[in-house]
DNA sequence: TTGTAAGCGTTATCAC
DNA sequence: GTGATAACGCTTACAA
């Protein structure tokens, strides 16, 4: 005979002792809870008052449990206090929330090891499904591959990895720069420069690609030579700026990578004595409120809506769980950046 | 007879089956993964191998169901995207995580029904613990003291409600505000006028209060003229700014309610066409690090560490949740705030 | 309309 | 050193 171990009881009233009070079985209290069709009206009335009374509250462990069924998705971000970043989970959370889905969130720090170990802790979680902006160095993919084999669902956002097979949510900059580029040549500028990103970062092809377009389709010849790659730090940015001032051909316009960038640009502008907006113009990318606060922000910034990218990538998630959308249906949405103009 | 239901098999392994494999019991597979030390080495390892083989992973769900506990936190704030509290999620996620804990995560949006679900659905989750910065228009929080009643410990930070017994972070403004004034006083300035917040803010109150104390301080009478309390928006404090100049001892500095304040403050003089740090200097609060890219930031900004805010409440959770600090012993630590000096 | 009992995966208690 | 089994709270198929 075994000891009847004391139930702990965490304080929290279970249906089992509603059950009890009322002499009736655990299964009729759980129907009438559960607004079950085949409840006597009187019975579920007296089940919910007491259950109200006793301030009965469903232990959700046990139905995630019981159910294999979390109701969590869980977010990989590299950095929460950037920006881009706080914007996206906000509309990351937004979405969650409406669909009923609470979120469990996780920083790498751009770190591949505490990667792995927020992916481990995330699948033991048993979250439903992962949204997941991977870190800069981040170069093998494993422990992605194991959420998949364990018919975790995963949409990647923003920073995705070069893998064939994944859900993928990301801002093509291409139209947005072919938008700046346009900007600036209604505006009469001809000779325009443009700082761009590592070579590397995919983020900078589709500048480039975005520029050299946007000449082309006004029969515009492209000279290699007013981009320039830097690394986005202001000393780099004001090497780039001395270089492309010092080029025979008048540079009259420049567009960034970034609104920081941008502001380094003018910093470096001011200092060579040019007047913003008449000797030179700038354009940039990632529409930054702050930058609205600046002397001289840009003329024109490439928004690239983290805040609906993190939306875009919950719906994606949502279908991918609702079953609506097959998890051998890897999609790729591609969200258009937009130019938004601040000065003309 | 009942049927036997098929084994729903969520495709993941479970000691039963490992069990089965090696024809011992489940107990015996739980005690091997757990090294326990009652258990034969052959035993032990045969296990692990076919456990490290079939790519067996505990079942937290069922861990946390049985045994009542998440090792999962909340945490509700008003807004994600805000600079300050996505700092402070930072620190409480890396505290957090260094304690084997994570993170649920939801924003109010300053919105007293959302923030009332959110404490509903966290509570069902059964987070262990919560950390909890309240929204502006919050005014009842009948939803706080059910955690308290369910036994799960919260921890208010930066904005903590009105209430006797609470666990609070909190930074203390008034230290900041008599070094910030203490600083402008010694560069000479005696006419300093303050663009404060509402007057029913605690944060607004700690600022008069310190700038009182450092005129004190310096034996220099306070002129309650010089203190106007605005809304913080941009015509708010062009409307404040329009007041203090209009006044007849001359303002040549002026502390703003934190660094927004002050770049829309710095907008109105330029109009005025005053010379900043010239004919009137700002100090401000935040210390936010854009600030740093405007064309005049503040002479100096109050810092009030979001971040180490965000680990010391997930501290003090830590040890409510471990029992060190009781429940009922209610602690609230104010941290002090720091100026941070940009310009002389 | 209601009751009975199996089962979700794990741990822990007791017996051997 | 190992096995059998209760218990955690809930849902649900089936029986009554």
């Amino acid at each position: 005979m075994y000891c009847m171990r004391k139930v702990v009881s965490s304080g929290q009233p279970t249906i089992k002792e509603i059950a009890k009070r009322l002499n009736i079985s655990v299964s009729t209290v759980s129907r009438a809870l559960h607004d079950h069709h085949s409840i006597g009206l009187r019975t579920k009335t007296r089940v919910k008052q007491l259950a109200a009374e006793m301030n009965y509250e469903r232990n959700q462990t046990a139905i995630y449990f019981q159910q294999g069924k979390t109701f969590t998705i869980g977010i990989l971000l590299p950095e929460l206090s950037e920006a881009f970043f706080s914007s996206a989970i906000s509309g990351i959370e937004d979405t969650a929330y409406s669909n009923n889905y609470t979120v469990l969130l996780g920083q790498s720090h751009d770190d591949e090891d505490r990667e792995k170990q927020i992916i481990q802790s995330m699948k033991q979680h048993r979250v439903d499904g992962c949204i997941v902006s991977i870190g800069k160095n981040t170069s093998s993919y494993d422990h992605f591959e194991m959420l998949q084999q364990a018919r975790i669902p995963v949409v990647f956002f923003d920073r995705i990895p070069d893998l064939p097979n994944i859900h993928s949510v990301s801002c093509n900059l291409e139209s947005g720069t072919v938008q700046a580029v346009d900007f600036l040549l209604k505006q009469g500028h001809r000779i325009i420069g443009m700082i761009n990103g590592p070579e590397t970062m995919v983020a900078s092809k589709e500048r480039a690609t975005g520029y050299i377009k946007a000449l082309r389709k006004h029969r515009l010849k492209y000279d290699p030579e007013l981009i320039v790659n830097a690394d986005l730090t202001a000393t780099g940015t004001a090497e780039a700026m001395q270089y492309l001032l010092s080029l025979k051909r008048k540079v009259t316009a420049v567009v960034t990578f970034n609104d920081y960038v941008a502001m380094d640009a003018v910093q470096y502008a001011l200092k060579q004595k040019l007047e913003i907006n008449k000797d030179i113009t700038f354009v940039s990318y990632a529409n930054t409120p702050v930058s609205g606060y600046t002397a001289f922000p840009p003329a024109a910034s490439v928004e690239q809506f983290p805040y609906e990218q993190g939306q875009a990538a919950t719906n994606m998630l949502m279908s991918l769980l609702s079953g609506e959308q097959a998890l051998n249906d890897y999609k790729h949405t591609i969200m258009e950046s937009q130019l938004v103009i601040h000065h003309r």
